[in-house]
RNA sequence: GGACAGUUUCCCGAGUGGCCAAAGGGAGCAGACUGUAAAUCUGCCGUCUCCGACUUCGGUGGUUCGAAUCCACCACUGUCCA
């Protein structure tokens, strides 16, 4: 029996790492008929299967998963591309007449898929980008910050001069549309979908003994072994996941395995807080609420 | 049994008479977030009736106007010699 639920609506599935999220997206999108679109920023990636928790391929069988294995593992993926995949797989999902249910922890991809966002091709330039990193490096980040104040005061004073990572991408965005960050981010924020959206919350205590029980298990399954076989890739953006950038460090001789694996613990931790600060602030009307009622909300 | 070395705030670790509630890092908590986001960055971080006060630097005494810093003894830890 299949319980009713209107056809064009995204059910959002998102919350920390280890929170439950693949499993229990699983459960609602056969009980409500609909297909799955990832919205995780290391699922993409092809061979990154243990360290990102990748759902495996008998429960990909069980129902049809988008977004994920879309890049190889030399790649590189960005908001922008994962948009507009998401966009794509989620009409032809409604064509289908099938649901959908995003499920994911990249609250960044969400976001922006789910709201008015002026991300659009043509803002970004990799040789742009190189040159102000050169800029740095040759005259540091209070050049760069006072380059920023000259032209968008106001993207530079929500910024840190710290902040390199965001102050060469907006000035990036300048040197390459001609527009400030300020100017383009005019129109955005209205909801694009029609949406209902869960972030799964649980004790803060039990999701670090959760992630910690999931890191060792990773371990058991393989990962060294995943990421030694990809250790010709190291330099990748694809492996600057945790899990893997911890254990090339151990591999390199760096560090034991042992302190390699806690770093993974350590890391997994610091992401799930952040993802959660994110939630809490970057989603209006987010509901907040454990896997158990989910699962009862959803007859399951 | 003897010789050194050490014991600092949750952890690591600086500090060797006043400028020390005590550098720095980590953890923790809170926050930011539009094309690298599993990224990048920010704030708080002994207690309080919080522009001031109080209690801390293994323990107990002592020297001093003043001690985490000097002295004595005790406790524990480490290395070395027996």
């Amino acid at each position: 029996m299949q319980i009713q639920t209107k056809q064009k609506q995204i059910i959002v599935l998102t919350g920390p790492t280890a929170s439950g999220k693949s499993l229990l997206a699983l459960d609602i999108a056969c009980q409500v008929g609909a297909e799955i679109v990832c919205a995780d920023s290391s699922t993409v990636y092809k061979s990154l299967d243990i360290g990102t928790a990748k759902p495996s391929l008998h429960e990909q069988q069980r129902v049809p998963h988008h977004l994920i294995d879309c890049v190889d593992i030399d790649g590189i993926y960005s908001v922008y591309d994962f948009v507009e995949q998401a966009e794509r797989c989620i009409q032809s999902i409604w064509e289908r007449g099938k649901q959908v249910v995003l499920v994911g922890g990249t609250g960044l991809f969400i976001k922006s898929l789910l709201y008015k966002t002026s991300i659009q091709k043509g803002s970004v330039d990799t040789q742009t980008r190189l040159a102000l990193q050169a800029d740095l490096d040759k005259f540091g980040k209070e050049h760069l910050y006072k380059k920023l104040q000259e032209i968008d005061l106001e993207s530079a004073n929500k910024l840190c001069p710290n902040d390199t990572h965001k102050v060469i991408r907006a000035l990036e965005i300048y040197l390459c549309t001609g527009k400030t960050k300020t100017e383009t981010m005019q129109l955005d924020g209205k909801k694009k979908y029609d949406f209902a959206l869960y972030v799964l919350d649980c004790d803060r205590a039990d999701l670090y003994a959760r992630i910690n029980q999931r890191v060792d298990k990773m371990m058991h399954e393989g990962l060294l072994e995943e990421v030694k076989k990809l250790y010709p890739y190291k330099d990748c953006q694809s492996m600057r996941s945790i899990g893997y950038k911890e254990l090339i460090e151990h591999i390199e001789g760096d560090c034991s395995l042992s302190q390699a694996i806690d770093n993974i613990k350590q890391h997994t931790r610091n992401y799930a807080k952040r993802q959660l600060t994110f939630f809490r602030h970057q989603f209006e009307g987010a509901i907040f609420a454990s896997v158990q009622s989910i699962r009862q909300q959803y007859e399951l």
